[in-house]
DNA sequence: GTTTGGTATTTAGTCAGACAAATAGCGAAC
DNA sequence: GTTCGCTATTTGTCTGACTAAATACCAAAC
């Protein structure tokens, strides 16, 4: 039954797999922004199929290519006869990554961003005590790596941004929790939004690096008490930058 | 835009919306319990549409919208020339609803559900605390209905695992915290397992209405420490029981 | 021998049009 | 008023052809 070759070539953070260069990729990420966003709401029913598909100007099958994808992470549903329609909001895969860059396309509201903070702040502190019991040295080594690459680089370039990112996703994989590492992609999403965040106030940002060489030295040392403290001091001043910047918006 | 109608029918627990009565839905199912069980493993490249579709007995286009599905949850990736390929691990949406069904149609590791439950170990006493500072008269309603019926029924009937299941989705939804609440599939899928392990091991087993009742009142009593406290116990309890059903399994 | 560049081939992607199946809603019969 | 069955509408499925992307291969140049 197997055909190949397992060449384990990963690593590699190809963004997309292109998956939305191709029509029902787009169609999907134009409905999803549209839902996500409010321009349809749930129980909203979406036009039939040959209407639809007529006014994007494609084929029958690629717009239902797209609703498939839609319907697997829970924003649409739908039947003969009755149509699709858009599925209640708790039905939502809110954390799922794709998902997420369609929220982020608008900007999101308080509400939500608040919600991921809060998420960060009950996962990442428990993340990081687990980590500083299980993680081996390879997971260590790339923790360090990505500190080390995010002091050179600053959180004012895109390198910088992405290796506080793959900080917080190297604690999470190194929990050794399979289910918990599966949260890294609404993380990262609440990571970058605190970047975005600081950036926007074009102040000189607080320097990042103390809290994260702290975080990473109690895992170093095995401390899962001290690892929890830090991390949860690190997220809570990224919280108060990012509130602190959206009340300064108003 | 919009045509209708929201009629906010909800609360129905349409288990499935019946996607998987139709072909492409139960092919999806067939490769993704197929992928999740290891059958293929990450790096595997799948059949040709062609030949696939053939040898499943199904056109072409049912099984490419079969694809789409498992593509939009993270377990396959596809590109011409390459074909589809089984996608590395750690991007499948491990905690998606159908996802979860798929792993637990064999039996899931233990691995699996040792870190299913350690994530209910961190997020479900969060949860309980900001639930208890939260929760709107409503929602506790719903949690002291579901904890009745919950007590009526018991764990051996199909309404009383539900309802089980449904006490831990009103305090989840009681956060008001939408990115949270959306890892109920997950922990309900725990949820359901504890008792499942309870069942086989065939003793009478142990009352799991006190500690319910206790995270209750203190929900109720809108004090959040004694909420996280109750819940802490509560989990612990279910993941020893688990525990002991997997080591008498050996 | 090594590199480079173009081309052939394989695969998913898209399209068009027909027919099947399900079902919500309506109207007739009671 | 209630039930039953019909019908119209919508998604679901199928077929077969064509398009476009990505790789592998081979030949030419160095």
């Amino acid at each position: 039954m197997r055909k190949t070759t397992g060449k384990a070539r990963d690593g590699d953070l190809a963004r997309d797999g292109g998956s939305s260069s191709r029509i029902h990729g787009s169609i999907a990420r134009t409905l999803g922004v549209a839902i996500v966003s409010g321009q349809y709401a749930p129980g909203d029913i979406l036009n039939n199929e040959i209407d639809a598909s007529e006014q994007l100007k494609v084929s029958r099958s690629a717009y239902r290519e797209a609703i498939r994808i839609l319907a697997a992470k829970g924003l649409v549903e739908s039947r003969p006869k009755t149509g699709t329609r858009v599925s209640p909001r708790h039905r939502w895969s809110l954390l799922d990554p794709e998902v997420l860059a369609w929220l982020f396309e608008s900007e999101p509201t308080e509400d939500f961003l608040k919600g991921l903070y809060e998420l960060r702040m009950i996962v990442e502190p428990a993340a990081a005590a687990l980590a500083a019991q299980r993680r081996d040295d390879d997971q260590l080594e790339r923790m360090r790596k990505a500190l080390i690459q995010m002091e050179h680089e600053t959180l004012a370039t895109e390198a910088g941004q992405a290796a506080d990112r793959d900080f917080h996703d190297a604690v999470l994989e190194a929990t050794g929790n399979a289910p918990l590492f599966t949260l890294s992609s609404g993380i990262g999403a609440a990571v970058r939004w605190t970047t975005i965040f600081k950036q926007r106030k074009r102040e000189l940002p607080r320097d990042p690096m103390p809290e994260h060489w702290k975080v990473f030295d109690a895992i170093a040392a095995g401390r899962p008490d001290q690892a929890r403290l830090a991390m949860e001091r690190l997220v809570g001043l990224a919280l108060e930058d990012t509130r602190a910047s959206l009340e300064h918006q108003d």
